[in-house]
RNA sequence: GGCGGGUUGCCCGAGCGGCCAAUGGGAGCGGACUGUAAAUCCGUCGCGAAAGCUACAGAGGUUCGAAUCCUCUACCCGCCA
């Protein structure tokens, strides 16, 4: 078996670390225990805590064994971002967010055998902790130097926002989780985002501080594409969101997708447990044939895949296929064109057809009427693969796709559909 | 507690009391090109069919007229105690 950290280095998923070769020693030795941490900010976990489950995924399927941790004290907390002071959540939305995101790592982890994973709260021991205590255990062994120069501190201090007292004290909460597990469950290893090194190795310092060990960390890079924006988010700004309710699977496909060639190569990496020479092979398939997309396709259905099941995945591919065809709408089949469109946004329509600005409207592809006719004005939308002009042209029913259905599109990747119901 | 500075549209940021729905940049959106790619170029970018309405932290006020002046409130930043 190829070494995991080999592994990981050759998926570009280790951008920091402490020392890897004594790190590489001792899983030489036996299994470890590891843990990454995620914390409940939202109902839902993103495409980005997505490399970390991965991450700790590959750990697994490597002989380790891991402890996922939902930051049920953490997330009361809210580590400093750089731009601004969070909104405190109230305990009860924190809770409930917990739940959520402990059943969403779940499915991606093996809780048997003798590898089995396990799921912590660091609510668990820091609910009881008095603020004395925490002072005098804890707090003494963290330096206020060294808290300041952690960047995600300093760069909040050099803001306008400055810092609360309380997020300044957040990478002293991770710091002591590392040090519980360590003390649980033998923990040697922590992983996470890079972005989060300053409250990584509050874990490692108080540690060999206060038992005198070393503990190991790896970080994964932060994931942008070709142009230097963050993989994750949608083209509105907004989180690509694991919950299928707050992300369709379709719009996750359709991200993925869309990648850009010089990209695809560091997701497929990243985001998928393809071999090395599935990757190199779909790397070279870009190369020569770049209009082919092979490799964005099997991006986005290996990730689709990890995140929804095969059967969502499958309905998603269909219609893609089917919207995407830029062919004669009229002959695809009533069901394969009724699954696409439910896949893509369907809106119900009562009674008769409104115009096609109005349309445009009901389906959701634009915000407003002015957008409406802005858009048809700038000749970006489309009914059933035809360019419309004139926004307060009635549409006809015998346009109608069996009937029933209509689909719009504004610009070249943006579909939706409408039935209408009678 | 004292003194000073700040709060403008998704973000940054400019704004002389009238010509400000508000300069500019970025992001976004559409088109051309292509490959549901990138780059580039062009266009667009509060809501409303329109009249008009709503907007420059919030509330009042001065004025024929305020994002621009005054007062109070909230929040943020800095310096001093």
């Amino acid at each position: 078996m190829t070494d995991v950290l080999d592994d990981l280095q050759w998926r570009g998923l280790i951008a920091l670390s402490t020392d890897l070769d004594a790190l590489r020693a001792e899983m030489a030795r036996g299994p470890i225990t590891y843990y990454c941490g995620f914390d409940p900010t939202a109902p839902s976990l993103h495409v980005g805590n997505l490399v970390q489950i991965l991450t700790v995924r590959r750990l697994q399927l490597a002989g380790h064994r891991p402890l996922a941790l939902v930051g049920g004290a953490t997330g009361l907390i809210g580590d400093p971002r750089p731009q601004s002071e969070r909104v405190l959540n109230t305990r009860e939305t924190v809770a409930v967010w917990v739940d959520r995101i402990r059943g969403q790592i779940e499915p991606f982890l093996d809780f048997e055998g003798e590898h089995a994973a396990r799921m912590v709260n660091n609510l668990d021991w820091t609910e009881g902790l008095s603020a004395l205590d925490f002072l005098r255990d804890i707090g003494k062994h963290f330096r206020v130097n060294n808290m300041l120069a952690k960047d995600a501190v300093s760069a909040r201090l050099n803001s306008e926002a400055g810092i609360s007292y309380t997020e300044f004290s957040y990478q002293i909460l991770q710091g002591m989780d590392f040090l519980e597990l360590f003390r649980r469950y033998g923990c040697r290893l922590q992983t996470g985002g890079s972005d989060q090194w300053g409250n990584l190795t509050a874990g490692t310092d108080l540690i060999r501080r206060v038992t005198g060990e070393s503990a190991h960390l790896l970080a994964t890079p932060l994931v942008t594409n070709a142009a230097g924006e963050k993989i994750g988010k949608s083209t509105g700004g907004g989180n690509l969101w694991l919950d299928p309710e707050m992300t369709s699977p379709y719009a996750l496909y359709q991200y993925f997708i869309n990648v850009d060639d010089a990209t695809v190569g560091q997701l497929l990496r990243i985001f998928t447990f393809l071999d090395r020479e599935e990757i190199l092979e779909l790397e070279k398939e870009t190369a020569e044939r770049p209009a082919a997309r092979t490799a964005q396709r099997r991006l986005a259905e290996e990730v689709t895949r990890l995140v929804h099941g095969e059967e969502e995945t499958r309905a998603v591919i269909e219609a893609s296929k089917a919207l995407f065809g830029r062919g004669d709408l009229s002959t695809l089949p009533p069901t394969t064109l009724r699954a696409a469109l439910a896949e893509a946004g369907l809106a119900r329509i009562e009674g008769s057809l409104p115009p096609v600005a109005a349309l445009l409207k009901e389906a959701g592809l634009v915000s407003s009427m002015n957008e409406a006719r802005r858009t048809i004005a700038e000749g970006g939308a489309y009914i059933n693969n035809v360019r419309v002009s004139d926004p307060e042209a009635p549409v006809a029913d015998d346009v109608l796709l069996h009937g029933r259905w209509l689909v719009l599109r504004r610009g070249k990747k943006t579909i939706a559909g409408a039935e209408l119901v009678r």
